[in-house]
DNA sequence: GTCTATATCGCGATAGAC
DNA sequence: GTCTATCGCGATATAGAC
């Protein structure tokens, strides 16, 4: 029998989506949050860098996922070809994740701050999409405009999908792709 | 004689700007900011809103100033055309300021809290742009679109008019408005 | 794990502008 | 007087050093 749990972090998630939930999130402290998972706020902050940060655990490593994938993709797809590949292939990861996406929305929605962080995490994610299209031979410019675009409507098509999950994510990706391709 | 000088602001923001230079963000503290500018910890709560807050002050109505030149442009302006002219009038308006833009960049990079801060800024200025665009009679998916679309093209523009500073914001600005609408 | 500095903000008082 | 910006004090939370 361990000592402690091995599952810290997802405790501390657990116990902070449901006082953000609540109370509110600045209503909210850190010495609750531990408090619910049995833990210290030394703990806290060796798995989270701030307060915001435990919101978005589950997506830590979504960019690095997302560029790995396409580093996989089939050497004859051109950028916009793997930027499409991209963005389904995530559409698909996330499809199943409906639930929780939504429940951390309502959170996010309405506190700037988390927001803020909310807009950090999709510049990361534009950056490993950058840095793996130019990988892939696409020239620099050309990897940093479709990577914005890309992380754009990834965004786009997330709060669509939340909004009225009439169609599936990857068909809102493939449409909103569309869009933001033909909107100027 | 006054008993305070009504600059407080901007006194903080150019103590601030000086210490972040010399002893790097982080390591700044508000009260050695505040002692710079002979104000209180308490009086600078009351100007911005957290550290990061100081840096952003010039530009705090740049949103609003931008919604305000859409709304005054020729009543003959579709949605695209708003945004070009839009996006060449905010240029023109920074056009002036590129010394001042360059320092701040410089403490911005590498600083992910405030690149953060930078990016809720452009998001606001979208928010605004959108606002904007929706009021002139651009249908809301379209003014959405084209208002983030805006928002990136500044961004990109201001880097590249900042690291290459060879063409006129107003010229970067026209030409990655081009790059971006037919990068997909 | 413990300890400490720092950020953040509420409150009451004050001093000048109008 | 009224309004606004400031100060000074104090409390709590955040964040990081040791």
């Amino acid at each position: 029998m361990p000592r402690w749990s091995p599952d810290a972090a997802l405790r501390l998630e657990t116990s902070a989506m449901d006082l953000f939930e609540r109370r509110g999130y600045p209503a909210t402290t850190i010495p609750q949050i531990v408090d619910g998972a049995g833990l210290t706020t030394r703990t806290f902050f060796r798995h989270f860098s701030d307060k915001r940060d435990v919101l978005f655990l589950r997506e830590r490593e979504f960019p690095q996922v997302v560029a790995a994938t396409l580093l996989t993709a089939g050497d004859d797809l051109p950028p916009r070809g793997l930027v499409v590949f991209g963005l389904r292939a995530a559409a698909l990861e996330l499809e199943q994740w409906r639930a929780p996406i939504e429940r951390r929305r309502r959170i996010i929605r309405g506190e700037p701050q988390l927001r803020e962080r909310e807009l950090l995490q999709y510049d990361r994610l534009a950056e490993a999409v950058r840095a793996a299209l130019q990988e892939r031979g696409a020239d620099p410019r050309q990897a940093l405009l479709l990577a914005r675009l890309a992380a754009l409507t990834f965004e786009l098509s997330l709060d669509q999908w939340i909004d009225a999950p009439d169609h599936a994510l990857a068909e809102v990706v493939e449409a909103t792709w569309h869009e933001v391709t033909t909107a100027g």
